[in-house]
This record gives structure tokens, sequence and C-alpha cells, in this order.
DNA sequence: CGTTATATTGAAGTGCGTCAAAAAGTGTGG
DNA sequence: CCACACTTTTTGACGCACTTCAATATAACG
């Protein structure tokens, strides 16, 4: 159930044994989630954190003209809100783009993890640091990179996140958004995220169709987004 | 020296004389940097983490064209790189923006740390938390706030920032960068960082000349840039 | 089969970038 | 104190990426 969290993890540390039959006790109790279902609300007081199992989550914040940022997307084995076990309340809210399965870790479960698992801990907090490493990528795709190299970026990115997840099968992954909602991610109206896709397809790099992306040509797609993996943390590093 | 971490931790939870204590043994090391200098770079490893004690510091990452994006802006009290902590190594630079001076955390003492001070490493993995949360606005503006918008919410931002710390006089704080790295900030050219500013100014709500930002209508600001301050956590909560 | 969401395309408008030059500020040495 | 070099700010003209508005086409669905 909650394999992908360990195949995340593994990817960057090691796992012991101990370790991961407490995280076992500590994520419980799962859930269903329609799609586009809000799950979380900015300012709600907190007392578990989510893990996704199955589907693909967002974080969001809107501005009053009714225009939205999507500030973060979720694959299996993420936690929604882990960091919201230190802040308390989120800043944003929480939606689902697609069906999915979820489990609940309690607050008081993760702080007694805290006094007794030190190295868990800074796993822990490793992959709120992880997060923070992705937002970075993002604001410098959304403040520097051109309409079509952030749609590139996002694809590389993506794929790197479900393979280790093995959510990828041969080229292709289920990435099941629509042009509005991805458009929402890359900073763009709808009407220009549709011509970037274009664009894409045309240089025969990658297509997005049907909730399914397929690279057509992974370098290419990583030369034009000047995509680097090295801020995905991929090698496995004591912490 | 480390008074004003001090500071904005209180402001977000109690911190006990013991933890204050810990804190003291765990920073030590003063040094001086001058400005416009790269005091970290992306991918080497890291044995330290540094506290900003005076001045300005800021993290980015260049694309090929030239084009650098500032991803995060540290005020005194900030950690630039505590995140390092359980990455190992940075996925951007860090510079200096005006002359500086910085402390050090050796990670073997935060190891210990995270083993002896549950609550404490809690409170340091919330300010980890707390950049995040910064970045996802940073998103936000980057992503769907219009130029105009995005320098005055940068303007609030740091108003409230630098209040907690006491760096705020009446209604103007020094905010030592020039047009071009503001607009590194904003994701905007400085030419067109000049015209957005001659615009606030214009409209008598703020002005930013020689390093110093003067708020005239803080309201006006606020309202301009649909600025909320929930996101920087200035409650005070058990963490 | 009709109804609704989603994708696609066109045409026109705008915010921001680019290029270029001038003006103002800053520091240095004489 | 001025002369000079250099950086930073400011402004203008023009171009392009992206938005807006609108219409049509296609797919999804009960």
């Amino acid at each position: 159930m909650i394999d992908r969290l360990f195949l995340k993890l593994r990817v960057r540390d090691l796992l012991s044994a101990e370790e991961e039959a407490v995280l076992r006790e500590t994520i419980v109790e799962l859930a269903e989630v329609p799609a586009k279902k809000t799950v979380l609300c900015r300012g709600e007081p907190l007392h578990r954190s989510i893990l996704l199992i199955d589907g693909l989550m967002c974080r969001y914040k809107d501005l009053r003209n009714g225009r939205r940022q999507i500030s973060a997307l979720h694959v299996p084995g993420d936690f929604l809100d882990l960091h919201g076990f230190t802040l308390k309340h989120l800043d944003h809210d929480v939606m689902s783009l697609s069906p999915c399965r979820i489990a609940y870790a309690e607050h008081s479960r993760l702080v007694r993890l805290t006094e007794e698992f030190p190295h868990l801990t800074r796993l822990l907090w490793f992959t709120t640091n992880l997060d923070a490493a992705i937002h970075r990528e993002w604001e410098l795709s959304l403040g520097q990179r051109t309409g079509v190299a952030r749609a590139a970026h996002l694809f590389c990115e993506l794929y790197q996140r479900l393979r280790i997840v093995g959510l990828v099968q041969g080229q292709s992954y289920a990435f099941p958004l629509n042009q509005s909602e991805l458009g929402e991610c890359l900073g763009m109206t709808p009407v220009h995220t549709n011509r970037v896709l274009r664009e894409l397809r045309e240089r025969r790099l990658a297509t997005f169709k049907g909730g399914l992306v397929v690279i057509e040509d992974l370098r290419g797609l990583e030369a034009l987004a000047e995509f680097d993996a090295a801020y995905l943390y991929l090698d496995s590093t004591p912490r």
C-alpha cells in the first residue's frame, strides 16, 4: 500500500527494516477520493498528514480575478501536506485531479516518530525539502522559461518522478488532467497551453492527449527545457 | 548575535531557555561576506548550514541565455541553506546582495540536535517549510500576478519579514539591491522593472530608491497585490 | 441521440521584452 | 574640488509572446 513511498525514499537513502515498520505503523486508514475534489482547505487546523497512494493531486492558490496557480503536483508516494505537520495549517488548498487513494498519518504519531527515530525524521524532513526544491525549479520556469520550455520541463520532471515509483511504461505515462489544469501549472491560459502543446507535437518531442503523455524524444525535450534532474536529488546519500 | 533568529522563532512558537542555549552552542563562528559574493555553489557537498546575521542574501538559478531567477531572498535571522542539512548539496547558488555577516551550524551538531531535541528539530523543520510557503507565494506571483502586483507583493512581504526582526523603521526599510536584481526576483527585465516602479511611485503606493523602500500606503499596496500575510505564519502555535 | 466538457483555431489587443540612447548617480584619482 | 570612468536609472520606439474574445470542432457521456 505505501510501497511507492519506500521506492521514493530508497532512491535517496537507506531505509532500515525497523524504519520501514515504523512507517507502516504510522501511515494507516486507507481512503478513496473522487476526481476534482478539494481534500484540504487553506487555514483549517490539521491533525494528520496525507500520503498519496494512487492518483494525481495538486496544491493551488487562487487570485480574486479567478486565475489559479497550481504550485505543486503530487504523484503516488508523495505526502500532500507533510509540511502541514510543522505548519499546523496550510497556506493553500489541495485537490485531486484524478480519482485517488490516500492514507493518513496522525500528527501525534509523527511527534513520537521525531522523538524516537531521528534518522527517519531527517528523511521525512528531506521529503519536504525536496518539495521546496521542486518549487524553486517551478519559480525558474514561471519567471524565465518560455511557454514551450515550461511545458517541456514539466513533462521531463514528471517522467523522472513517475519513473522512480514505477509509473512510466516505455516512453509514456498517465497524466490525468486537461489543458486548462495544465495551463494552471504552467502559468498560462488554456488557449496558449493548446498552442504550446501543438508546438511540442509538431517538433516531435512529446504529445499530451487524453491524460497521457508520450515522450517521443527525451533528449530533445530535455535540451529544449534545459532540464537537469539534479534538483530531484535522485542520488542515494545518507541523510 | 543570533538574536534575530530567536525573534523569528518566537513569533511562531515557544522557545525554551534550554533550546535557546542549544542553538547558541550550535551556531558559531561569525564571518563577514562582501556584497555580490557567491557564498554557496550548487552541487558542492555541504557539512554546515549558514545563518544570516546581517545583510541581504539571495538564492538563484540561471538559464543558459543568461537569464536568472532569484528564488528566495533572505533577511537577518534566516538560514540560507538549512534545507542543505537534509539535501546534502544545493540545487541553486547563494550570493550576498549587500555586505553580510553570517554564522555557521555544523551538520554533525545538527544531527545531534535531531537526536536530543525533537521539539527544536520540529521548529527548525518548520523554518524550512516556511521557506517553501514563500516559494509557493512567489510561484503564484510569477505565474498569475501582473508586474505591478508582483512588485507590490514583494514589498509587502519584506515589510512583514523585516518588521518581526526589528528592521523596519517607520514605513521604510533597507532593501539593498538594484533594479536589475529586483527584476530577477520578479521575473522581469530591468527596463520593465523600472516602469513598474514608476507606476507604484505615481500611484503613491511605495517608492524604491537607493536601496530603500518607503511604503506610502500599506493598505493600498496590499490591496493591489492581494497580499494576505497568512502564508508567513506569523501566529504563535506549538510545533 | 442530444448535452456538456474539452480541444482547436482565428483575429485582435496588450503586457512585457529588446534594442538603443540619454540622463543621473557613484567612486577614484589628480 | 573637479575630471573621468563606470554603474545604474530612465525614457523611447518597436517587436513578440501571450491574452482575450469568439467561433467551431471533437470527444465524453448519460
